[in-house]
DNA sequence: ATAAACCATTACGCAGCGTCAATGTCAAGA
DNA sequence: TCTTGACATTGACGCTGCGTAATGGTTTAT
């Protein structure tokens, strides 16, 4: 029985473009070329194109696929056995990614979602006046309202509950930060705690966490203005501190 | 705090050539560029790469990211909650990858691997035969005798139980044909039977099974010469009978 | 002054096709 | 017989999210 690309193609599932490509990428040729130039598969091809489209289904890449198929010696055990290997890891990545979305949604849903502008007018307030200060209307001409407001919009989808707790934690380490920075000594068990809590506020902020961006934090910690300012009003020294604490606790410190 | 490109991707922990990107498509615009021609980033395009760099985490696109933080009444929740659906589906993609990847290795583990050739020595000289009878020497100089072999390296693969399985369901699928055909009812009892039977004995070749394969393989079994006269040797009209038959069993019957 | 380390733009490359575009072929109906 | 419509061909661009040159200007440290 011979076929052309479409009856073939309808016969597998697949589409016409992807028979030319497997044949422009010597994945599957025709069995042969009519004078009018078009492709006849042959039952051959029928059952290449089958193993192919198997190992397709596995996830394997085409190139691989020529390999196992074109290689006589090849070694289709260990290729599985690392392939397995490849999709257990991206399961793995897939779980954590929902886990998180699944986190994010319930801090949306959890509780009442403050929408009550009032009670962030103040907080709303500081940051948006930060920034004119320093950019004037730079910023808002640039961006539009829109986005400037957006940059609070994370803070707003809080619960009532998490703003709490953030700022309970906030005053938390604060305080564990003044009394840490006098035992010199970030690897501590002061200093470690407070990289704990800072962690723990940050993850209500952050529904992603990873020791990479924390570790990154840190060093803006000391690298911008805004944030060293913040720490050394109440000790100086604090935000260098904390940077070398949370480095320690991340595994990044050099 | 103003950063030039390289200061801001190290501190976020990603290449420059991501920042450079994401001003292209307008994902992160730098505040300013200066006289040189250098893009500097604020503090407010600090906050604003980490909120995407948080989504980005989560595996939404660039094109989604740049909707949700730049339109204000963007559904987050929404657009969170359909995210996760997609996420879904491709773990559940992933699980079924790995489930027939696993099953291929057993089979391919279990028991002693068949590399008995004596065994298959009349199975094989009669595919190859087959191919070479109707082909010539064409397709094995086109294919080069690499592939030719490769074509029956699946079997090859297989136990001897399997093989042994696999030989009891064929005999076992041929009686119960030409039983049924008399039924004249694809849809009946023996009918179905059959077409069960009929996907038991697939799975031993294909470790991939789905319906829409199998119903298009039952089309095959008209369409293709080498299947039509395989059955209808046992029973006239056998081949279109079992073709009907897995229609139905597969739900593609028109 | 010179080298090293940054910055810029431009542009190709990747996987696996989807999707035109322009043109040729073939079977069937008016 | 001519037209129509459904097929076929090759060629080329597009998509995602950048990596990786190539080529040339800028800044910084020595």
């Amino acid at each position: 029985m011979e076929y052309t690309v479409k009856q073939l193609a309808d016969l597998a599932g697949v589409s016409s473009r992807t028979l030319r490509y497997y044949d422009q990428i010597g994945l599957l040729k025709p069995f042969c070329i009519n004078e009018s130039g078009y492709r006849i598969y042959g039952s051959m091809e029928v059952d290449l194109l089958q193993q192919i489209l198997f190992y397709r289904e596995l996830g394997v890449s085409l190139e691989r696929i020529k390999e196992i198929i074109y290689a006589p010696d090849f070694q289709e055990k260990q290729a599985l056995l690392e392939h397995r290997e490849q999709l257990l890891k991206k399961r793995e990545r897939l779980d954590s990614l929902i886990a998180n979305v699944e986190k994010t949604i319930a801090a949306l849903e959890g509780g009442e979602i403050m929408t009550d502008q009032e009670k962030f007018e103040g907080f709303k307030k500081n940051l948006v006046d930060e920034n004119e200060r320093k950019y004037g209307h730079e910023a808002r001409t640039k961006y539009g309202d829109a986005v400037v407001d957006a940059s609070n919009a994370k803070v707003l989808g809080m619960t009532e509950e998490q703003y709490n707790r953030a700022n309970e934690l906030a005053e938390e380490i604060i305080q564990n930060l003044i009394a840490a920075v006098d035992t010199n000594d970030p690897g501590g068990k002061l200093g470690q705690k407070t990289a704990r809590l800072h962690r723990e506020w940050l993850t209500l902020y952050w529904a992603a966490y990873s020791k990479e961006a924390h570790a990154g934090l840190a060093e803006m910690y000391t690298a911008d203005e805004r944030f060293s300012a913040y720490y050394d009003q109440y000790k100086p020294g604090a935000a260098e501190f904390l940077r070398d604490a949370i480095l320690i606790y991340t595994g990044k410190e050099k």
